[in-house]
RNA sequence: GGAAGAAUAGCGAAGAGGCUAAACGCGGCAGACUGUAAAUCUGUUCCUUCGGGUUCGGUGGUUCGAAUCCACCUUCUUCCA
């Protein structure tokens, strides 16, 4: 038995959403689910008593980031990110491999890894497909990230070839270098909008046999109808046995897509970001709390929301706060927008139990105003 | 009582004859944000029926033309009695 063990324990049946739990050496979560991401091993503004409160289970952070500052030496340790950290829970590492998209002015890639310049100082760092698992392997998360490049949207479908290719031989390099066996390797498919590159990807990273995979090289930049078929592409070619995570997915109409597709974990910034710049997601739709028509206004954020912060303050004080740049507001608008996603992916669980997870899917973006109809 | 200086948009503050409806900052009003270089970034901010109309303490004046020069008035700051 690996890290990590998979057991699904319903399949709806009008979709290929799925119910189930993942057993990690830090915890047993339920699927799917939604994890917050504390790229420097806080999700910014929480404590890990918060996270716990809002039903999270797995959270992230990030290789590259935590390489930087304070070293993955400091983080070993400490004894691994979540001890550092005091998060009493399972733990994921994404790669650098978003970096190598999010910080495309500071890098350079070759078939050997990638050079960064540090967005700090500017000093050289190289990463390869071994060097990230061995940083991932000193951080000790207990689920950890193929060094991948997430290619751009659009790029040439030459580029896109390549790119796959290359993070295919990273993928089986990395897998090669791991030594850790309490850590659970994912590959990460990419291939942009092309369907016969997805599917290649996907199949040689199945026949690498990981402990799970990703679908790479979403939300970034692309119209949401390609985003979903992206996902699409992906997601039928990888096995029924294994986790799949929809990389950097945070909107619920998206969500809800993946897991009608049958994917099983999601994260994203979205929720804590918008939190922290005022927007806040409700059943009704986003709002932005720093708008004036909140400045009298006395009723609860969400109504038919139970966190922390609908249970205890009115529209007025969290406009107020934010107006202010008071951090008690960035904190409650991020302690209810992932209680918000967590909340709406537990309800789509119980959905998935009763094999009513497209009405519940319908219904609920309906109601949030989106035409997307499920 | 005398001397010097200052008054510019909601606030602060540039501008010292035409390129000025007036830089810039703050504040205000909106928008964006999706494996976090983000508590960040972008737009907008005198009125308007989009033709134009009124502005730089006030009133007159000089000039083809004034926020900018002159006179007086008002208020404020500092200094001397």
């Amino acid at each position: 038995m690996g890290a990590i063990e998979l057991k699904i324990l319903h399949k709806d049946k009008n979709s290929e959403a799925r119910y189930g739990y993942l057993v990690t050496p830090h915890g047993t979560v339920e699927l799917p689910m939604f994890m917050p991401v504390g790229t420097l091993a806080t999700v910014k503004t929480l404590s890990p008593e918060e996270i716990k409160e809002l039903g999270a289970g797995v959270i992230l952070a990030n290789t590259y980031h935590l390489y930087l500052r304070p070293g993955a030496e400091i983080v070993a340790e400490a004894g691994g990110v979540a001890k550092f950290m005091n998060y009493n829970g399972p733990m994921l590492t994404d790669s650098g491999g978003f970096q190598v998209f999010s910080l495309a002015k500071n890098r350079n890639i070759s078939e050997e890894g990638v050079e960064f310049r540090s967005h700090l100082d500017g000093h050289k760092i190289f990463f390869t497909p071994e060097s990230v698992i061995h940083t991932e392997e000193l951080i000790g998360a207990d689920i950890i990230m193929s060094f991948d490049e997430c290619a751009p949207y659009p790029c040439t479908k030459e580029y896109m070839a390549n790119s796959v290719e290359r993070t295919l031989r990273w993928a089986k390099r990395g897998l090669n270098a791991k030594t850790r066996s309490d850590q659970a390797l994912f590959g990460i498919v990419q291939g942009g909008d092309f369907p016969d590159l997805r599917e290649h990807s996907a199949k040689k990273l199945v026949e690498m046999n990981f402990d799970g995979y990703s679908i790479g090289g979403t939300s970034i930049g692309e119209p949401k109808d390609v985003e979903y078929r992206m996902v699409s592409y992906a997601v039928k070619h990888l096995p029924e046995d294994k986790p799949r995570y929809l990389m950097g997915v945070g909107s619920l109409d998206m969500i809800f897509d993946g897991i009608s597709k049958g994917v099983d974990m999601f994260d994203c910034v979205l929720p804590t970001r918008i939190a922290r710049h005022g927007t806040l997601m409700t059943s009704r739709g986003r709002i932005n709390i720093k708008n004036k028509q909140y400045e009298r206004d006395f009723t609860p954020l969400d109504e038919d929301c139970d966190c922390y912060c609908c249970r205890n303050f009115t529209r007025a004080y969290i406009h107020h706060l934010m107006k202010c740049e008071e951090g008690l507001g960035a904190r409650l608008c991020s302690i209810h927008n992932i209680r918000f996603l967590i909340h709406h992916v537990e309800r789509a669980r119980e959905a998935i139990k009763n094999d009513r997870f497209n009405e519940f899917a319908a219904e609920t973006m309906h109601k949030f105003g989106s035409d997307r109809g499920f």
